[in-house]
DNA sequence: TGATTTATTTCGGCGTCCGAAAAAAATGTT
DNA sequence: AACATTTTTTTCGGACGCCGAAATAAATCA
């Protein structure tokens, strides 16, 4: 159904659009700005000015290092998105441990901040009130102002709820169902939402490379779990219950080894650390504890047994291989993506599962949808998680609080305290 | 990324959105279509205006029908859709036939039309200008100018790329990669569109029912093949190349029994009709000729068997529900939706699946996420696929092209006819 | 016939974008 | 050094949209 229109809405569009290209590209003209938004000069004019009263955007003083300029006619003057209109907050969660990244505006952030934090044994009631007296301790001692900061994202290994702002599940805790997005919104009176991982690498890909991986993409994130983000049609996809994009849990074959789930044959059972390293020693179902997590450095040892032709390692990795390409096969037929993009540590051994990946591919898929996929495998970059959420909660701000002008966002952020 | 926004994007989003709200409410006067959109009075009174000028509305005298009025004040002038503002044409290919409706603006259609086609052994580029021949025949018969048909909505049973507007692969052809798009456009100058009957069911019962269907719903379709309709977020999605939802060739089991499609373990092979009757009849894939349409008398005699008690039949039954258990198992594992509702003939016989079914669910999904979605089978009506076509077609027009204008309007169909 | 009620239209105000002209701020040219 | 040229940015007036309030229209009720 469509909606009520009125002017509204279009300066408010138009101004997320500002932030956005800025956003993108870095300093800009405002000539510039008009061309890339197509929007008249006099109109860029009305809107920079006001956003630059409002303090979201600043003009740059040439600092000579493109002043390189010796053109005629008045020089340009820069805008860029004002560093100080605002810090936000990224959170990463998972079975490594918890990260904190702190950010300007621009998106610039500092050093991640790791927390120790024992996820495993926490009472999942008392993980929200911790992580959010950390966070105020953090902020303290790197000298940011809790009131600066409007918006944190959280990024979760594993099931994560966007609706209810819960981890449903995750190899990182024992506990769950874990609330999240409430204590924090209450104990810190900021706007919190949470995404699981890969969704948040897809952000991460969209904003490096947006021609790219901006239409629909498929992220698949293969380590200690199989995760997926999907990008439908230029935006992240999370479901009814912001449950979507389940791949790990997705049946490969009924009755087949137990998988952390509690189910029978799911992929990750055959795909994820866990699985294949249960394969490589031949244990069965019970005397395997799948809740127990494998070690990289026991990963590395298979994987190097595997290339060095141990039979049994690389038969593991094969029947990985196998069930992953089923499991991309039939995610294929379903949503019909534009790209498939495999991230995460579990790449690493890719090569040992390639060719069945492509066998799996060619018994589960027709051929000629099989052959208008483009699929790629991404270097994993660990802070590929942290910038996605950083993206995702900036353009948030950007598109949705900014965008309605000062006077709005603080009713909106009222109006989000207790939700 | 956002778009540019200025007052003619506002005009054509409330004319849209006064044509929508006429559309799914029926009559009405301007103070409830001013409620119902949110629009201000003066607003309504000038849209409608515009509307009324152009011939899209009208008033309706009051004939006395609703005229048990009897209240105080100036009477309501109800407003309506214009029938007379526009003719276009649904038509749905199957096995069973082609059909061409014609509806006129206000969504009332005239009685189907069945062509008698031998669509199985047509050559792909004679179906495009022998359909457009008939449709220009049947206009002429039904006193129907071809000038006032402004769109046409195709849908089939099969695989229909949307994008390229072809019929990528149908039961009702032997031919591959028929275009239709292309052919109807270029002869008939008038704009069309292609989609798979699953999507056009998706769409009536969008229209039918908007708050129930209208979030997130996956319409299986059972028949003489297994069909997706995918509503992600009130929209019909398609997939990149306009092919998303091949729930029908999703594997099932790797190495499975053979399928229409050439692959082995598709979940159609087990479960749609053809695949029920080799079960039935133990045959193995050698001895059965996947491509020989089953005959409906033949799977009611089946149906009439299990429920007498034959274990073979009502075994085939159930292996059936299970491959259909998994397959949805796998469709919520990846895209958590609201709803699944069952639709086709082929949910005759879901009684005798309906055990398997639930036990495959149970195997193949979390028990949170599977509590989460609602089930349901609806009752088929094979009119259905014409009405979502023609709910299809008619909101294209209200909200493209009929919502910007006359003036831009007849650019727009210039714009279209090469496409 | 006039009061009351309800629906619709009219009118003035405001906000937005836009095109054209003006102003600003640089380099080139004489 | 003064003026011409070029490019960027701002200003200004116009057009179009929505909206609120007042006016008008068209009925019933007393």
């Amino acid at each position: 159904m469509l909606k009520k229109a009125n002017s509204d809405l279009v300066r408010k569009q138009n101004r997320g659009l500002v932030l956005e290209t800025l956003r993108q590209h870095g300093p800009l003209a405002r000539t510039t700005l008009g061309t890339q938004t197509g929007l008249a000069p006099a109109s860029i004019t009305s809107i920079s000015g006001q956003l630059i009263d409002e303090g979201f955007i600043h003009t740059i003083v040439d600092d000579g290092e493109f002043s390189t300029q010796a053109k005629r006619g008045r020089p340009q003057t820069m805008l860029a998105l004002n560093p100080q209109a605002t810090n936000v907050l990224a959170i990463a969660i998972s079975v490594d441990g918890v990260e904190l990244v702190f950010a300007d505006f621009s998106g610039a952030s500092r050093d991640p901040v790791k927390l120790r934090l024992d996820t495993y044994g926490i009472l999942g009631q008392d993980f929200g009130p911790r992580i959010a007296s950390e966070i105020k301790a953090n902020a303290v001692r790197l000298g940011i102002s809790m009131t600066t900061i409007k918006r944190i994202g959280v990024a979760v290994q594993g099931v994560a709820d966007t609706i209810k702002g819960e981890i449903s599940w995750s190899p990182a805790f024992r506990a769950r169902n874990i609330p999240v997005v409430e204590p924090l919104t209450r104990l810190l009176g900021i706007p919190c939402s949470i995404a699981n991982n890969a969704n948040m690498i897809a952000e991460a890909l969209i904003s490096m490379n947006p021609k790219k991986y901006g239409g629909t993409t498929a992220v698949v994130f293969m380590g200690h779990g199989i995760g997926l983000g999907l990008i439908l049609n230029g935006s992240v996809y999370s479901g009814t219950n912001g449950r979507a994009a389940e791949l790990g849990h997705m049946n490969h074959v009924p009755d087949g080894p137990l998988c952390r789930c509690g189910r029978h044959g799911c992929l990750e059972a055959f795909s994820a650390d866990y699985g294949i390293m249960r394969m490589a020693n031949d244990r069965r179902d019970t005397d395997f504890d799948v809740h127990a997590s494998v070690l990289d450095s026991d990963m590395q040892e298979l994987e190097a047994a595997a290339k060095a032709g141990d039979t049994v390692a690389m038969n593991a990795f094969l029947r990985a291989g196998e069930a992953l390409g089923f499991g991309i096969a039939r995610l294929i037929a379903l949503i019909n993506p534009q790209r498939v993009v495999l991230a995460g540590p579990g790449t690493r051994a890719y090569g040992l599962m390639k060719e069945s990946v492509g066998e799996a591919l060619r018994r589960g898929i027709v051929h000629d949808l099989r052959m208008n996929v483009e699929f790629e495998i991404v270097p994993y970059g660990k802070d590929m998680i942290t910038t996605g959420t950083l993206v995702e909660t900036l353009r948030h701000l950007d598109r949705h609080v900014f965008a309605k002008g000062q006077k709005n966002t603080i009713i909106e952020f009222a109006g989000r305290k207790i939700a």
